[in-house]
DNA sequence: AACGGCCTGTGCACTAGTGGACAGCCGGCG
DNA sequence: CGCCGGCTGTCCACTAGTGCACAGGCCGTT
């Protein structure tokens, strides 16, 4: 299984080794590896497995009536995602592509109930997912309640920043366009720029050469301040 | 246990009593009451154990810094509430106070975990609680990405009539303040008022006799139209 | 080299939303 | 009774945010 090396990814927890563990628990499972920019599936497309990423990036988005889009998660490895079927979901509510070359197991919805019954690992592990990410989403609910745009930008960057968890003074921003970050953020790509070119006036953000930026914690300010 | 009847919490779906479950499943955990208004845990409290609603209702809100408040859920019988210590959140990141007199189940959190390990009826329906309790929180967010106040407004107040799930073509609404609506939808009084009156001339809503209001289905055209 | 696509930087008119304020209504209570 | 507190209805000045449009830079392709 070729893992093309990247920047970003780094492997997270490299925690338990699923699709080993699937294979000792003889489940079925399928492996499947998706380029850049692929995509895994589509909003309204039928619902029935479970997916698990083992290594890469992948972004979920949501598709409005009037053509608008919105990025409701970001995930990496040891990350599960389309669970919603579990919950009797019968379509896709949002599409998922990976933002690097990623490898994703996919587990069939009755194999992924019957598995959360009889295999401990697993249902910790699926448990302490939804925990998590339910814990992410209900922030960025109450972010997008209180924030302006720009504390939310600033909360973004900080996060996507430490992708990586460790807590160094600064660190480097996957890169992604504006465009991306205002559908991530619910904004206007005009604002986005506006508070970023104001940010590199402050000296929250340095532009490492041309584009690609470096994220300093002093930002935290922003979504501290009032 | 008296339950005083009300209204509202029609009771959902008479699942597992809970409580009997951990009485045979000789689990330690702690029955508590509370009124209407009585606040279940605050912001900030240290957080060691998970609830269950045996029947009532629950509101979850969070403060600002600088004194906004937010309504995340409202949660009523069978819900989960407080699993953010399971993911080792270490204080409440919100309050939880009862919008009606309630019967909860309180289960230390290391019980709950071993519980969700030994007992397939606990996990399952924790897991369908977490896995509905993401998709609802995942709509919200999307509905503030995508929507106007006006249609925010709209669903929220649709949401609330089906309360009781039944698919009647019009529904008596829960009595709640246009303030703490406005902290559902995520907006202002004023917003809510105007709002809420364009409804009832255009024939949405119907103020049953004065405050309480009867939502019409019809409602569902502004958050359909476009 | 010339083209197109994709990105950033910037400006601006227009709109939705905010955050007050104030009056009036009602019910509870001393 | 009169007063208070919490609710609704309404209004308005002010601000944040949107939704364009246009110019220029940086590729990769043909």
């Amino acid at each position: 299984m070729p893992i093309r090396k990247r920047s970003r990814p780094p492997p997270k927890v490299a925690p338990f080794n699923a699709q080993a563990f699937l294979d000792t628990a003889g489940v079925a499972r399928t492996v499947a590896e998706y380029g850049r920019n692929e995509t895994v599936f589509t909003q309204g497309d039928i619902c029935d497995n479970v997916m698990y990423i083992q290594s890469g990036g992948i972004k979920l988005s949501v598709l409005s009536k009037n053509g608008r889009e919105a990025v409701v998660a970001m995930l990496g490895p040891g990350d599960f995602f389309g669970e919603g079927c579990l919950a009797g979901q019968p379509v896709r509510m949002g599409s998922a592509i990976a933002i690097s070359p990623s490898v994703v197991l996919l587990v069939r919805k009755e194999k992924m109930v019957r598995l959360l019954h009889r295999q401990h690992t697993m249902s910790d592990r699926f448990i302490s997912h939804m925990l998590s990410r339910n814990i992410r989403i209900e922030e960025d609910l109450v972010d997008q309640l209180f924030n302006s745009s720009e504390k939310r930008l600033a909360r973004t960057l900080l996060l996507l920043a430490r992708y990586g968890k460790p807590d160094a003074p600064s660190r480097v921003l996957p890169k992604m366009s504006q465009d991306t970050l205002a559908k991530m953020v619910g904004t206007t790509r005009s604002r986005v720029n506006f508070f970023l070119n104001k940010f590199k006036r402050l000296g929250f953000i340095e532009y490492e050469g041309d584009v690609p930026l470096k994220i300093n914690n002093s930002l935290l300010s922003v979504v501290l301040h009032d």
